[in-house]
DNA sequence: CAGACTTCCGAAACCGTTTTCCGAAACGGG
DNA sequence: CCCGTTTCGGAAAACGGTTTCGGAAGTCTG
């Protein structure tokens, strides 16, 4: 057997005018054959097919992207690359768009403005289709400096914004609370307790009226004294239900809008010697990876992260073919998910 | 105030063309300016940078790149965009690629080598600069297909790998498991159990010889009656550790070698009722985010990632810029982080 | 059989840079 | 004053594709 000099990795890089001139064609013809384009025999499209094959031709695609000004590439940046809520959304978010043959370069800016711009400048420098911004905190940056893309479409997820001709894919929260405060009085609960996240988050405001529509629609009484805002965090839990429970008619359930403030309020529960399910029924939000791991399991309002991911990416590859399309909030609905810590039966 | 119809954003594109246009030079001049290219007078630097700025002129990387061969570019390849250690390694990846003006294409194969292939062959196809496969298993690939890359260089992020030519960068296993053990001996500990993951991965296996090391440069005595080998869940350390405290001699210290095992041990401990850390101290190892909440909070050998993450685009980078350095395998070293578990105070 | 289409293919321009190479001007030394 | 060197600037050729446009040949009509 001779030697396999020309091997497969075609030593340097190899150009439709070396498939033209081997398969004794045009490298306009080449080109077309490639793409699929009209107006080619079979035979000659048969020809060329052999010849790319034979020098394992892989067109350059930085050289097609300088004509067509068109580069099959996404920006992705985020504000935190580590928060617990950013990897899903970038897995949806991936998944749908190298599916459809698009790369995505991928951007953290630490939640720092001037970090985001300069990453947004080297993005379009770069010549992205499209960007999509993912921000691991809910806040709304309603001043935020206008951003120096230019007729680049964007979708934000996980984030709102005032800006014009911009869409949004966030969660629904409503619809989340209804879930969950839906599940509680389905299960007989009547002093149901909320222990919400900061007043300012788009967030606690939606999920608190959640709550109430669900109470109402179930002809539940919504006692707006149950009802405790504050951190995010499980030492918020903790005092929030530590309050709670010593009020004259303590709750009969805990609505925690995180989950983390949940195991706050579990371990407050546990102190005070009240059982769960038992005594009071807990429920979280966000179905973070530890909430399975408490004892006892939390029952919980899942976010739609994976799906918003992939809803983010369809709609701005959508944008990217089709263009303009008009400025649009979307809700991606939450799902509930039943453990024991709420006395429910798995369904 | 007239209307700012040649408003910043700049309409279409504007060329290198366009500037030397307005400066009244050549483009090759605009180039060279643009370059710091030395040759032209100060004089006509200025001009350009002038007629530049009022442009507000952006060069196409695209047709760099297309000249240049060089796209300031990067491929990271993950098996797993959700594992646990995946997000920290990325951000250090991220973080020193960044700060060098490199882009990093981030592509997800869900541990799947046919969709790596095609992954690879798209960042390929898109002439990126060097790549980094990381891996959230440990698993070493012995006989792992070749990678089509021609000559770009790769490096393996948590993973081993037999291929030639390839630089590695994992943790030092042992060098943790010495951390561990040598803290549990510190304190007092004599008899020193381990529950380890399944034997086939390399980890394993290092870190039960870092124990040993450690023990025997301690003066402890190691008993192999104590050790076992499981897998790296909760489940695995709850039997594991139901198992040896019932020995007629049981231990008073367990290096679990992950923090889920800890935590599996954890409720065993408690459903035995011994004490954690009075009656056995108990240690992970991953520095899991859930470990800071259990109770007590989990003493562990924190895992380098982002250290990790940060050499492994040095060291890419370095190679793309300088060219084919040798094949080596890096073991960056564990941090042992103290909590309440093992009964020491904080450093 | 003439004329109108249709199909097939290639020459050449183009996308926006970088870089080589060459000529002109300025400068310095003998 | 003449002849090397530098310094400065531009024309033109890449880089590797795509696309327009026109010509040649073949196929239908009537």
């Amino acid at each position: 057997m001779p030697p396999k000099d020309k091997a497969s990795p075609s030593s340097a890089s190899v150009t439709i005018r070396d498939v033209a001139r081997l398969a004794g064609v045009s490298p306009a013809t080449v080109s077309k054959v490639m793409n699929n384009a009209p107006y080619v025999s079979e035979e000659t499209r048969q020809t060329v097919r052999a010849a790319a094959d034979k020098l394992n031709f892989r067109p350059n695609s930085i050289a097609r992207s300088l004509k067509m000004s068109r580069t099959a590439t996404l920006g992705l940046i985020t504000d935190d690359l580590e928060g617990v809520f950013t990897m899903s959304m970038m897995r949806g978010v991936e998944e749908v768009v190298s599916a459809q043959g698009f790369s995505v370069f991928l951007c953290n800016s630490y939640g720092d403005a001037a970090r985001e711009r300069a990453h947004l400048e080297v993005l379009i420098d770069k010549k992205v289709d499209g960007v999509i911004l993912i921000s691991g905190y809910r806040v709304r940056q309603r001043g935020a400096p206008a951003l120096p893309l230019g007729d680049i479409p964007v979708v934000y997820l996980y984030q709102y914004t005032d800006e014009a001709a911009v869409r949004c894919v966030v969660p629904d929260d409503f619809g989340g609370a209804v879930l969950g405060a839906g599940h509680l009085a389905g299960l007989g609960r009547r002093r149901i307790a909320v222990i919400n996240g900061p007043a300012h988050y788009e967030a606690t405001r939606h999920r608190l009226e959640g709550v109430q529509h669900a109470l109402a629609r179930a002809g539940v009484p919504f006692d707006a004294a149950l009802v405790r805002a504050g951190k995010w965090y499980e030492s918020s839990g903790y005092a929030a239900a530590s309050d709670l429970m010593t009020l004259p008619a303590p709750p009969d359930a805990l609505f925690c809008m995180s989950d983390s403030i949940a195991v706050g309020a579990l371990g407050a529960l546990h102190d005070l010697g009240v059982r769960v399910p038992q005594d009071v029924a807990l429920i979280g939000f966000d179905n973070r990876s530890f909430a399975v791991h408490q004892r006892p399991p939390l029952t919980t309002v899942a976010l739609p992260l994976v799906q918003m991911g992939r809803l983010a990416g369809d709609l701005l590859l959508k944008d990217i073919r089709e263009g303009g399309s008009a400025a649009e909030l979307y809700r991606v609905p939450c799902e509930l998910v039943v453990r024991q810590s709420c006395g429910a039966s798995r369904a």
